[in-house]
RNA sequence: GUCGAAGUGGCGGAAUUGGCAGACGCGCUGGCCUAAGGAGCCAGUGUCCGAAAGGACGUGGGGGUUCGAGUCCCCCCUUCGACACCA
């Protein structure tokens, strides 16, 4: 009954660092002759009680026992045989790959097949470590959802874990690991739901990925899975917030330094203090302000959503177009509080330089340089009854063509510039800017509004009187919050100008070519022009040289870079302006008022200061609670403070600290950081994770991360993720690690060396008359006709999820597959960087596929191996060589799925001579397990085994291609006529440019097309091409 | 509106440098095997004309460069993504 493989070994392989199977194991498994369930329509599909599945002999303390293995008792095989006796025993199916899966994901748990060496350290191996290359692989991490892994999820993982095998077949030391962003809102709201304790709901999802992802087969090294919530993991991210807490930003070292340093050079007067006063005449509690003003994390009013019915802050996103709470539709207001703020502004510029040095996708570093917004322009100060008014312009050469000043609704000076009778115009004004919603504020196709204040500005460069009006366009938080109007050279100016009635003096000479493209005749009437003019152009009436020697005459100059250049000289010299620049980038609000979030190390003084908790102290846990709910309040009361879930801890707020003046009582900060702290850093930790003594060993970390040579940012070699991150993670975790490097903590100044974005998967769904959507794995497709229940449903294409009713999870490609043809099938659908639709009828093209591959090497009836000691034909050994090498081409770019194709086509040369041999050649059969087993790694392992190796797949060289098998004796010469195909003529390989052309012009077929005439030309391009220009 | 990416058979896709369009897979058609096939094997499958040989057309649309364009240039259309009154 049972069908024993008889194994034969090679000799055991020389090299000392290649991990061998312990032989027990490999010798003594047997597979169980299963039955074919799903051609069984009343059987039960295999769930492994039929048999033990492949698993080592007397290793029953495995330390994954899966439910398919716990009763190895009641073998239902030997019911069901009869039934289907006429099925191959050993088909390679859903269930000989579950056998097979399970098996090898045993052996490389038991074995730490894919721990990787570090140079120092608990993990360390020097000598495995040594004269290899490395790559450090990496995932954008999971946040564990209750919901468990669709098939969309994994993409990216399989891609990197193919990358990563590969590479080990490359001979790097790869380090692959994934870790779990496991703090965060859902687990928070389950708990709040249910009242159990979010670190419970969040382990058991933890879990339960964990075992959905094991099953697909990655290479992780699971020593290094760290999760965010692990007090080990966030007694460093704390630790991390107080590095940057303890600095500041030199901006003449262009560097962030130790907060110790900034006041040393206080003391010595080498850093001025902000009022000029000298350090040692500030009072103690000056000082304090003064230093901790400087700090990266610093203490600031910030202005929030407070929605005081849910006791909480809400984003943008979660705020209705009526200013009311999404979720209970209260009343949300947008006021200032009091929030933990980090100065990522200090490193604009270097975010942005810096870009330069990364191997990214080009269209996320243009989002990112967006996103930080650089503009240079010129600030310009015009004089007001109030005081000067600063408005920032990138367009300092219009100067002369600014005919009012526009200020937002929340600028300072608003009150006090308002005259009496523009009073109760600008006070409604401003109230409903108040009241309107960012989102309309921002709508481009609104309508412009404005109120006049009833005050009028000085314009610098002429000395004109303009009017100063306000106008909700102008954004407070933006440059300087006000502008300078130049309405014939600016589109939203010149509408509120034309809406307003406000003069629009033209300062550039358009070109005709302008004029024609707008339909008008040219003229410098202002009021014939259907919008702004905007570009290079002569300027005109731009000169103030007869008020002054001293003038500036911009007239004739057609460079706008010129006419810039030379306002901000003139401006500078009258001390009216200067050159400056203004970033998009704001300062990060890092204070959440939650529970599941790390508690952040501080504790205030009975002052109100800010104090850090000495490192001995670390972490501070977050303490037990009952309630995690926010406290909600009076839904109108938009005064009080929020009382976070923290501040319920009454036991843990107060604590009794000796910080240095003695024992004192201090107060804990009852906010927590927000999610992205977790995964500012944690690849750091993926490196050294159980030190105890740093966030990572710096030897450890200049091995897997440091620079290559110099100018090299270091960092990880391959960070793979979704587009969605473009942006603030990948953001927010570069600011962390140029502190850390400011610091001296990294010795890499980037992050993420090379990203890679993988696409969506997405998927058909249905909707019924009603427009609901319904069970795709329901609906019928007949013909192009889809029905669901009888009823005619609507296709529609959207990204995988719940509220498209149509997701397929992973757990039922195992089921069904496998999880080798799972993989393969995702790595086949498209380019990984290309989104795609799922289609699980598409999948079992590659079961077929690896079918075929296990029927050469395996008798399908008996389990015997079909490899034999047979010589290839001549042609399917340089069909091998020709494989191998577009394979190995494929693997190190990344393009997965030519690199299935081409096995495929191997396989497909492979079958017809197996046949004809009774069997496959060694020489085949072994390149074959080496180059599949990236992309199917448990047929890999399965079918090298059984080629006589004990020692597992993963180190094995990737095969290598003998270049004089690439090419061959005769080429096939293509002979066009006008640039159309009309023959192929198999000619020698080296044949002459005369002879080609012979040969081509002797084709009957050519005869045929030129009617016989000489041709006008003939080009030749050896060895493929003739073309004959009749 | 701006920026970015893309558009190739019934479907997913291939064509790395301007040189055989449609590799590979799904689906479909026919055949073999079979008591039976949701298995396997063999053959075919861009469209149109044709019994075939063969021919014409063909990579979103239009124009251009070139001996030759899916690929390069210009204009337009469509889809997807991001940003959006940024002075």
């Amino acid at each position: 009954m049972e069908a024993l493989y008889q194994l034969s070994y090679s000799p055991a392989i020389a090299d000392p660092t290649r991990p061998t199977w312990p032989v027990s194991e490999v010798r003594s498994y047997q597979l169980c002759p299963l039955q074919q369930p799903h051609r069984q329509p009343n059987v039960e599909p295999f769930r492994g009680t039929g048999c033990v599945p492949w698993r080592p002999m007397g290793s029953d303390t495995s330390p994954t026992s899966t439910p398919a293995s716990t009763s190895p008792a009641n073998n239902q095989a030997d019911e069901n045989v009869g039934s289907t006796a006429a099925l191959p025993t050993f088909r390679y199916d859903a269930a000989l790959a579950a056998q097979i899966e399970t098996r090898w994901q045993d052996l490389w748990e038991a074995n730490g097949t894919f721990n990787a060496p570090n140079p120092a350290g608990p993990l360390a191996d020097a000598s495995a470590v040594a004269d290899r290359p490395k790559l450090f692989v990496l995932d954008m991490f999971p946040y564990p959802s209750g919901k468990g892994l669709h098939v969309g999820h994994p993409l990216g993982y399989i891609g990197t874990d193919v990358f990563g095998r590969y590479k080990r077949m490359k001979g790097f030391n790869v380090l692959h690991a994934l870790g779990y962003d496991s703090f965060g809102l859902p687990a928070e709201q389950h708990a709040i739901n249910t009242g159990v304790h979010p670190r419970v709901n969040t382990e058991e999802n933890v879990t339960n990925m964990r075992r959905q992802l094991r099953r697909l087969g990655l290479a992780h090294d699971e020593r290094r899975s760290v999760a965010t919530t692990d007090e080990d993991f966030y007694r460093w991210t704390q630790w991390v917030f107080l590095e940057i807490f303890n600095s500041w930003y030199d901006t003449d070292a262009d560097r962030a330094r130790p907060i110790s340093e900034l006041i040393t050079a206080f003391e010595t007067g080498e850093q001025p203090t902000p009022h000029g006063r000298a350090w040692a005449e500030l009072s103690a509690a000056e000082q304090n302000t003064v230093v901790d003003d400087h700090r990266l994390a610093y203490l600031s009013e910030a202005p929030v959503n407070w929605c005081p019915g849910l006791g909480t802050i809400l984003a943008n996103e979660e705020v209705t177009a009526e200013g009311r709470s999404d979720i209970g539709n209260y009343p949300v207001f947008k006021r200032n509080m009091k929030q933990w703020m980090l100065r990522i502004t200090a490193y604009a510029d270097r975010l942005l330089d810096d870009l330069d040095a990364l191997e990214w996708p080009e269209a996320i570093k243009i989002m990112q340089r967006n996103w930080i917004g650089r503009s240079t322009g010129a600030t310009v100060r015009f004089g007001t009854s109030a005081g000067d008014v600063a408005v920032f312009t990138t367009r300092p050469d219009t100067l002369f063509g600014a005919t009012f000043v526009v200020l937002s609704p929340e600028h300072p000076l608003v009150a006090e510039l308002t005259t009496a009778d523009q009073r109760s115009a600008v006070d409604a004004y401003v109230a409903k800017a108040a009241a309107t919603d960012d989102q309309d504020r921002a709508d481009d196709t609104r309508e412009k509004t404005g109120v006049f204040t009833g005050a009028s500005a000085t314009n610098p460069i002429n000395g004109e009187q303009i009017p100063v009006w306000i106008a909700d366009y102008v954004l407070m938080g933006y440059g300087t919050g006000a502008i300078m109007a130049v309405p014939c050279g600016d589109q939203r100016d010149f509408e509120f100008a034309t809406k307003f009635g406000l003069a629009i003096p033209p300062i550039q000479q358009p070109p005709a070519s302008w004029y024609a493209e707008h339909g008008i005749e040219p003229t410098l009437d202002t009021a014939v022009w259907p919008v702004a003019y905007v570009g290079d152009a002569p300027y005109i009436n731009s000169s103030n040289t007869d008020s002054s020697d001293e003038g500036l005459d911009l007239d004739g100059i057609t460079s706008v870079a010129e006419g810039k250049e030379r306002t901000n000289a003139w401006l500078a010299a009258q001390g009216a302006g200067e050159s400056a620049i203004t970033y998009r980038l704001r300062d990060w609000l890092f204070s959440r008022q939650r529970y599941w979030g790390e508690p952040f190390p501080i504790v205030y003084d009975a002052d109100g200061r800010p104090h850090a908790v000495p490192d001995h102290l670390l972490p501070v846990t977050l303490p037990e609670l009952e309630d995690f709910r926010p406290t909600a309040m009076d839904p109108n009361d938009d005064v009080t403070d929020p009382i976070p879930p923290l501040a319920r801890a009454t036991e843990w707020l107060d604590v009794e600290l000796d910080l240095g003046n003695g024992p004192a009582t201090y107060r804990r900060e009852i906010n927590v950081m927000p999610q992205w702290a977790g995964s500012c850093w944690y690849e750091l930790r993926y490196l050294d994770p159980t030190n105890t003594e740093a966030f990572v060993d710096p030897e450890v970390e200049k091995y897997w991360m440091g620079p290559k040579h110099e100018g090299h940012s270091g960092g990880v070699d391959l960070y793979v993720g979704g587009v969605e991150h473009a942006v603030l993670h990948l953001l927010y975790s570069r600011f962390w690690h140029k502190v850390l490097f400011d610091l001296g903590h990294v010795s890499s100044f980037e992050p993420f060396y090379r990203l890679f974005n993988q696409g969506y998967i997405q998927a058909y769904a249905f909707r019924d008359e009603r427009g609901q959507t319904v069970e795709a794995s329901e609906v019928i497709d007949t013909d192009g006709v889809y029905t669901h229940d009888g009823e005619v449903v609507a296709r529609e294409y959207g990204k995988m999820g719940k509220s498209l009713k149509n997701i397929v999870t992973p757990d039922e490609m195992y089921d069904e597959y496998g999880a080798d043809t799972f993989r393969l099938y995702e790595m086949a659908m498209g380019p990984l960087d290309a989104s795609r639709p799922w289609n699980t009828r598409d999948v079992v093209g590659m079961q077929r596929f690896l079918q075929r591959v296990w029927r050469n090497m395996v008798d399908e009836d008996s389990g015997a191996s079909r490899v034999i000691d047979a010589e290839p034909s001549d042609a399917l050994r340089r069909e091998l060589h020709k494989t191998i090498s577009g394979v190995d081409d494929d693997m190190a770019n990344m393009r997965f799925n030519t690199a299935i194709s081409k096995l495929i086509e191997l396989n497909n040369a492979l079958t017809p001579e197996t046949q004809k041999l009774g069997g496959t050649p060694h020489e085949i059969a072994s390149a074959m397990a080496i180059m599949l087993s990236p992309l199917a790694p448990h047929m890999g392992e399965e079918l090298w085994s059984r080629l006589g190796n004990d020692a597992t797949v993963t180190f094995e060289p990737f095969p290598t291609f003998d270049p004089a098998l690439l090419v061959s004796d005769t080429v096939t010469l293509i002979v066009q006529v006008n640039g159309k195909v009309r023959d192929r003529l198999e000619v020698p390989a080296d044949i002459s440019e005369a002879d080609a052309e012979a040969a081509a012009l002797a084709s009957a077929a050519v005869q045929q097309h030129t009617g016989g005439n000489p041709p006008k030309k003939v080009i030749v391009r050896l060895p493929k091409l003739v073309n004959i220009v009749a």
